[in-house]
DNA sequence: CAGGCGCTGACTTTCGAAAAAACATGCACT
DNA sequence: AGTGCATGTTTTTTCGAAAGTCAGCGCCTG
């Protein structure tokens, strides 16, 4: 039973003038990212109720606009909507989490394949660049990272997404990108034990920059899948335990 | 310059009672899925400018109610919005049509495959109802078939539904889905030419239907992969010839 | 005591007015 | 003629009030 004491997170709307702010500019297109960060980094309990009372104090922005970002979502799969009684988070289960990985592999995969295939100079920057990004939080002392870790996972997904962005079919983007995002509601649950991982994961990312740059699409993308069954596999055990624990 | 005599299409709302009015009560759902069928069905052109004061007419409700629709279709991929310069429908190309068919066929084999090793009697029964209504107009004379085209579509629609239905994997149905409607709104560039080839869709059908039901994955799955890459390659035909007359 | 009826409060759904932004048009000035 | 500014128009975006819906509770009745 939760008091009201909820502080309104940001009430002043886009002041004067920000170039861009996040990825797209209107104030829906921010808040449908923020939304969909805040579900997938597990801020809402899965199956937990999405009211518009509290949305509208959380976010400061009207019902409507919230509808229209739930919306949305409802049709990349992160929330439900039943007819007369509102939105809720997506449910989330064992089986879910296995198909999910598997499909993502799959896309995966053949994305990064196919931007072997046709990158060019831009794209082999890119992957530099992302991959630098992302291991300067990756050698920093542990608490720090545990610090900004939010920013270790969009940086680890500017990263994946620098490897498949030279992919021309746009469609298997499109779709990788929707099971991307997916996985990453599931990977949140073991952010605890990434503790002897952390190390590991980062050499893995290495190698499989190593491999893509050097075009060598057999090594580059069964070292990706690699890295992505491990962590599917220790998402896998924490979600067994804690259902073990219930 | 049109004068306000716009003769409002439906503006009673649903009055006192209908159980359940198509698929989902609210009206919102309902305009999603008119909304989606008739972008579908090209009744807008490709990138033509969707504005909600057209639309607010046409569909007899609220801007709000609308977006609210739009957003969902934009994450579907039928819609598009850059944010400031409002909603449009989403572009056609040649190489769109190539990969969403790729994937479709990709997502029904397994589907089928899957629906086959799971399904039980209620599922065979659907297969075989829904077959059964979809033949019902395919044996009507040409002219009738003709006028009732929208119902053809749906029970194709929901005949390919019945043969997939008891596949348990969640998000390969939902994919499948997607792909489905996808390649549904390419399949109506060959409305015209669908004569000759309306008896043996009939027969391809049946076939499928009896791979099906005898359990036999193998035949099951490459009669129907045939089927619709035949129908794709038709309209790839239409799609080129159209091109050359711009 | 079980079942029906209607009231109540919480929440959802729908709507269109009002603010903001983009676009078009015309005018002035170089 | 071309560029930049000012103005008016169209279209989008945001908002919250009003209507509608649902579930639970108490009350009445058979």
């Amino acid at each position: 039973m939760e008091m009201t004491l909820n502080l309104e997170v940001r009430k002043q709307r886009r002041v004067s003038a920000r170039p861009d702010e996040g990825s797209g500019s209107s104030a829906g297109q921010e808040l449908l990212t923020q939304l969909r960060l805040d579900i997938v980094n597990n801020l809402f309990a899965p199956e937990a109720k999405l009211k518009f009372a509290d949305l509208t104090k959380r976010y400061g922005l009207g019902i409507g606009t919230l509808r229209e970002a739930l919306s949305h979502l409802v049709s990349e799969g992160f929330v439900t909507l039943d007819s007369g009684r509102g939105f809720r988070v997506a449910p989330v289960s064992e089986a879910d989490l296995i198909e999910i990985t598997e499909h993502y592999v799959d896309f995966e995969k053949r994305a990064l394949a196919d931007a072997i295939r046709h990158g060019d100079d831009e794209w082999e920057a890119g992957i530099v660049a992302s991959y630098h990004r992302l291991n300067i939080i990756h050698e920093l002392p542990w608490e720090e990272r545990m610090l900004r870790h939010s920013e270790w996972v969009e940086r680890h997904r500017e990263f994946h997404e620098a490897l498949v962005a030279a992919c021309e079919a746009r469609w298997l983007l499109r779709l990788r990108s929707l099971m991307y995002y997916q996985s990453e509601r599931y990977r949140f649950l073991s952010k605890m034990s990434r503790n002897k991982n952390g190390s590991r994961k980062a050499i893995e990312h290495r190698a499989i920059v190593e491999a893509t740059l050097a075009r060598d699409t057999d090594k580059a993308t069964r070292l990706l899948e690699r890295h992505i069954r491990e962590t599917a596999e220790t998402v896998l055990a924490n979600f067994e335990k804690r259902s073990k624990a219930s």
